[in-house]
DNA sequence: TATGAATGAGGCTTCATTCAT
DNA sequence: AATGAATGAAGCCTCATTCAT
């Protein structure tokens, strides 16, 4: 009985430590990318980070590219969680709420959001691992969807244009996307002020596509007091 | 007398002929890259695809770094000439003539905008062809430079929010690079309207930062009536 | 217990087998360069001779350079080898035993001593491997170092021409050069004889820069009966 | 009649042209190679420094390696002018000068030594220019025949060693070859009193193989006083 | 006749993946 | 189960030589 219960406890450990190792060689890449340009990260030097042998590394991922979806997939996820928050504050009535936490969640860590949108390009580029890009596109889709709801209130109650729903959302993403790219363009990383121009580009992804709304720090705050 | 001319005549026709070979390369590179992964193109193919021997793309190029940047200084040229035409027509009265002459160009041919944008990525990240990337941020800043007294009168004017004036350029910058993105990025490829999706980001693009304006398609024809 | 030290063995073991590889592929690039022009051995012949893959060269070895400079200072360190014999031998008495084991050392196999100097050639007009190279010139730098204290003594006791000491070394260094050279110039390729020249040019070697001394060979059976 | 003149006079002419300009090739390749490393010297960058296109450098030479071997031929022809000077010096009675006039003329200019050296190392592993090779060998083999009359008589008179006349005539081309060699190892540049070794090996040179002579330069000077 | 653009074979090197221990 | 040595396909670039003008 012991002997058994042991065992059990001896397999449960191992598992532990085998998906400790998996998270060692996630943190490890994303390290190394953040650190470098992708194109020079080894699988190599991914194992020596995470201080593993490279055959180990394929007893984990069967392929390079499953190391860099994951990375995707499990950012993704944060940013889907944000929102899902988001969606419910906006439901309490904070109608700005949604677009403020994705926009946020993209935002916190944009060098990391930067990171995951150029792995996704040589993931696609690369017809590789079709399952999981599938299932990232679900991940969207579904964020997607969860706005469509709030977003379909929002202009039936003349907050938001009157345009297909997911014009909405899409136009966030965009901005989103595009501002992360502006932090770390070279062209502009000279200019200071990043907090400063982040902050007047949120406000304006929070407002954008509103119908019949300023576009001034007053509005937001107003909106917030009353909230 | 009549040979010298005949000869100057052959030179220039010579010169000419080896422009115009130059000019098929990049043609043959743009192709290739918008059919395929950059990744998988190599200078061989890009030779065959041009009906030349690979060395004579090195006749032309020094190396395979020099070929992307000179499709991204092309374009990024073009996008100048636009805005340069937009900022003239905006001098003229039209206030938001800029900000959609810079949406258009950069919207015109999505995937050719976002091929430069990839390009630029693997470009600095390789660390070569360091004096042409600089010039292409010249250009950049100077787009900026172009537009800072245009949008400072709009700020005076009270058209566009009191903000350092280089925040509204770089807000359209980081709106039109999502936008592009959001037209090849494989999750939202599938939805229809896309040029209905892409008018809607263009009016957000040009309306955003105002102050105390309304967004809607009436808003922005009052404003043009107005001027 | 025996696990462990088992397992300690068979780590040794691979060591072993990874050393006798690179071995291998050393043997394999002097047998190819000797057999052939140097330049027309390349990486990929020298892995094919070895019996391993063209990237398993590359395990060993950082470049293709870092093979030839290899080659180069394990045959210097066997000439260093000899003459530190020579040296041991010319204290105890044998005043010629110095130029006699280094000229019989570097004449011993002068196919290969002239290949390094060929392969040394190469790498220094490479600006590859400073380093190592380097290494080697300190290795010659201290063999003329080790015969210093020699020389002194031999040109204070009147045997040798009261010149810098190292005079003496690099007049032998650069008659056995020659006498290498002599060995594989085509023009005197078809002369025989080869052997009794070899003893002629070691004999003047040994002798040249004595202070009245016969060159002949009775001086030098003398000089032997002497010791 | 005058026609006829001047149009052979503009033949000649250009045919002197055309020979100025075959050497304007060589001093080029001769230039560069001395500058520089020589795997790094093309035909494109001789032609450059010649001042005329690449294609003309091939109306001059079949091959890249005719270059080489001209160079090289110039060279001991050179060499063998010199030489066959010193031997009716010789001749005249005093019995070193022929050995003193080649030394002389191969360390007159020691990198050029070297570089004809190394470029006919290139050459015979190259297998191209046969027959202008088997030229250079013929001159070198002439040499020797030229010496074995006067070395034959200097075994007699029992001032050389009584060894096969041509053994006196290789020994001073290797010490030769090894001075030269001596001159350009990195490993020894460093050393000053280039000048006075270069005498001292001279010395050796003009006195080795001597019967029964003192090598020093009182025994030089005896030698001449007596002749 | 002089030219130099065009050619393409062939070199070195990198790295994702496999597999024997 | 973990390892890391072995692999070889594939990429970029060089340069001697040719040939149309």
């Amino acid at each position: 009985m012991q002997n058994n219960s042991s065992s059990a406890d001896r397999i449960r450990e191992k598992k532990k430590l085998f998906l400790a190792r998996e998270q060692r060689i996630i943190d490890a890449a994303v390290e190394l990318f953040l650190e470098s340009s992708i194109d020079r990260i080894t699988v190599s030097k991914i194992a020596i980070r995470a201080g593993i042998g490279k055959g180990t590394v394929y007893k984990h991922f069967l392929t390079k590219n499953e190391i860099l979806i994951r990375i995707i997939l499990d950012y993704e996820r944060n940013i889907t969680k944000s929102l899902t928050e988001g969606i419910g504050r906006a439901g309490a009535g904070d109608s700005g709420a949604a677009a403020k936490s994705y926009f946020q969640s993209r935002l916190e860590n944009p060098k990391l959001d930067r990171l995951t949108q150029q792995l996704e390009d040589r993931l696609i580029e690369s017809g590789d691992v079709i399952e999981q890009v599938k299932e990232l596109h679900q991940l969207r889709l579904s964020n997607e969807d969860a706005l469509k709801g709030l977003t379909s209130k929002l202009i039936e109650g003349g907050v938001l244009e009157d345009v297909p729903p997911h014009f909405h959302y899409l136009a966030c993403w965009a901005l989103a996307q595009g501002a992360v790219e502006l932090c770390f363009n070279k062209t502009w990383n000279n200019k200071m002020d990043n907090v400063a121009l982040m902050e007047f580009i949120t406000n304006i992804g929070v407002t954008m596509g509103n119908k019949g709304q300023y576009h001034s720090d007053e509005s937001l705050s107003n909106k917030k007091s009353k909230s």
